[in-house]
Formats: C-alpha cells, sequence, structure tokens
DNA sequence: ACAAGTTACATTGCGGGCGATGGACCGGCA
DNA sequence: TGCCGGTCCATCGCCCGCAATGTAACTTGT
C-alpha cells in the first residue's frame, strides 16, 4: 500500500508543531520561558489569582501537565503558589514582577514567531488555515 | 495588548498535533505501535535493514530521539538491531514478522487518523490545508 | 455530626521531542 | 604505522504531553 508521509495531515501536523514550537522556544529563551508556559502565561496576563484548576477550565492541557508546568515556572521565578484563602486545597497563580514585565516582549515573540513561519502567506491564506486548524482540532476534542 | 490562542498559529499547531497524535495512538495501540514509530515503521516496510544514520537522513528526527524509539521499538518486538557487516560503528535495523504482518492494518490506521480529524472537509479543502502545513513547514525548516 | 463521595493537587511512570556529551570506530595523512 | 579529525551511536538531563494513583480537604446526605 501506498503511503507517503507527506499527504498525512498526522505527520504533516507534528512536524508543524515542532516547526512552531522551536520557533516559540528560540525567542522564549531569552525571555525566560519556554514554549508549554506561554499559555498559562497569557491567562495570567488577564486575569491572576486563578487557581490552578480555572486555569485547566481555559487551558487545553491534563491537570498533571498543569501541575509540572507550574512548578517549573515557579522554580524559574515566573510564578508564584500561594494557599487559597477559603478552600485549603486550592492554590492561587500568581505572576511575578519578572513575569509581568516580560508581558509585551513575550507576546511579540509569539507573533514573531506565528509570523515567521507564515511568511510569504496572504492574509486569506493565513485566515484559511487558522480556521481548517480550528475545525480539525473540534473534530478531534468531539469525539 | 490583546492576544487571542486561538488566532495563534503556534497555539493552534500544538493542539492539532496533538488531536491527531491522540488519534493515531487510539488506533495504533491495539496493533502495538506508538504514534512516534510510525514513521520508522514506514521507512523500514519500504527498505528493510537501513542503519540509523540511514532513518535519521530520512525522518525529520534528532539522532537521540531516533536511538530512543529504536530502544522502545526493539523492547517491544517491532525491530531488530544487528552490527554492520563492514562498519561496526554502525548498526542495521530489520523488522519482526510481527511488525511485518501489520503493515496493512497500521497504513489503514494511520489513515482512518488522518480521516477522522478532517471529516467534514471537502478534497479540496483538505489538499489546501496540507499545502499550507507544507508551506509553514518549509518556512520552518529554512531558516 | 459523621461517613461517604467528590474535588484539588502532587507524584510517578511512560512516550517522545531536544541539545550536549562521551566512547568506540573509521579514514586519511604524515 | 600511528595519530587525529570526523562519524555512529548511546546516554543524560530537560521540556512537555498523558493516564493512573494517592492524599488532603471540602461537601453532602442522613
Amino acid at each position: 500500500m501506498a503511503f507517503d508521509r507527506m499527504d498525512s495531515a498526522t505527520y504533516l501536523s507534528s512536524l508543524l508543531a515542532k516547526s512552531f514550537s522551536r520557533a516559540l522556544q528560540e525567542r522564549g529563551q531569552k525571555l525566560g520561558f519556554a514554549p508549554g508556559q506561554f499559555p498559562v502565561l497569557l491567562e495570567l496576563w488577564s486575569e491572576e489569582g486563578l487557581t490552578q484548576k480555572q486555569l485547566l477550565d481555559r487551558l487545553d492541557i491534563e491537570q498533571a501537565t498543569m501541575a509540572n508546568t507550574l512548578a517549573r515556572m515557579e522554580r524559574d521565578g515566573l510564578v508564584l503558589r500561594k494557599k487559597h484563602p477559603t478552600d485549603r486545597r486550592a492554590q492561587q497563580i500568581f505572576l511575578t514582577a519578572k513575569a509581568k514585565d516580560r508581558e509585551r516582549d513575550a507576546k511579540e515573540a509569539a507573533l514573531a514567531a506565528d509570523q515567521s513561519l507564515l511568511s510569504g502567506f496572504r492574509h486569506f491564506e493565513r485566515e484559511l488555515m487558522l480556521e481548517y486548524m480550528r475545525m480539525a482540532i473540534a473534530n478531534g476534542a468531539q469525539n
């Protein structure tokens, strides 16, 4: 049976993710954050003091991954975990000054990562690609 | 600065890859292979006895990843590593009978994974999406 | 008020990606 | 021949994804 990797969306999507991740990693490294930490930072920039559970509800990440990511971010001085005032099981996540300072640069780095891999795309092509990705993701989430 | 994850190709590509990977994993599990092993199997089905180096040249994977993947595949009885006849540094990789038997089913599983996430796509939309992915990947490789 | 069920989080083990490093080996050149 | 740079591979440490499991704390029903 003929099977060309380059015609497989599964294979291409893994290459694509690696490419984008590398692009973001290069740019995020100087700023002190890793690709997997960026979505967490995004949420906290828009609202601080979220619990781990609230972050989980907002992001497409499993609880175990989140716990480990937060631990790394705390170790790297991006985030502080404080006890929740009324629920002793829970914790609230706060940004450090360092993380707050980097908001603008980090977002620019992410935009630059996007841009670098989509260079040569016309505006409608970029939009179409994003839309196709969202459609496929929705198919996957549905099942 | 406004920044919507769902407008970021970097973020969407990671979600997309996770979705496809999960789809392939579900289907590959019964057949005894993991998603990362599939590209290696593909190469070996088309040509056996390749060295690790040759596999590296054909796939977009780093040497360290390949060594680990092959070790897992050997452990799982998919592959045998034999000493290269003339170069004692090198090894040749051969498929086990088990791995050979699963070629057809595995390829069907991969096609099914593709299909499940692209359901609802018209033919030209699927083709266009693949093309966009290849373009972005090429941009990333170029750098 | 208390047992039982649920929830929040940490931890562990695994797949799989990466860079860096090290050992064994090959090849070419003096 | 003997040395030295390059090559093939293994290994280690790290990031990041997952499922499964454990613990503490909250909630609910009786």
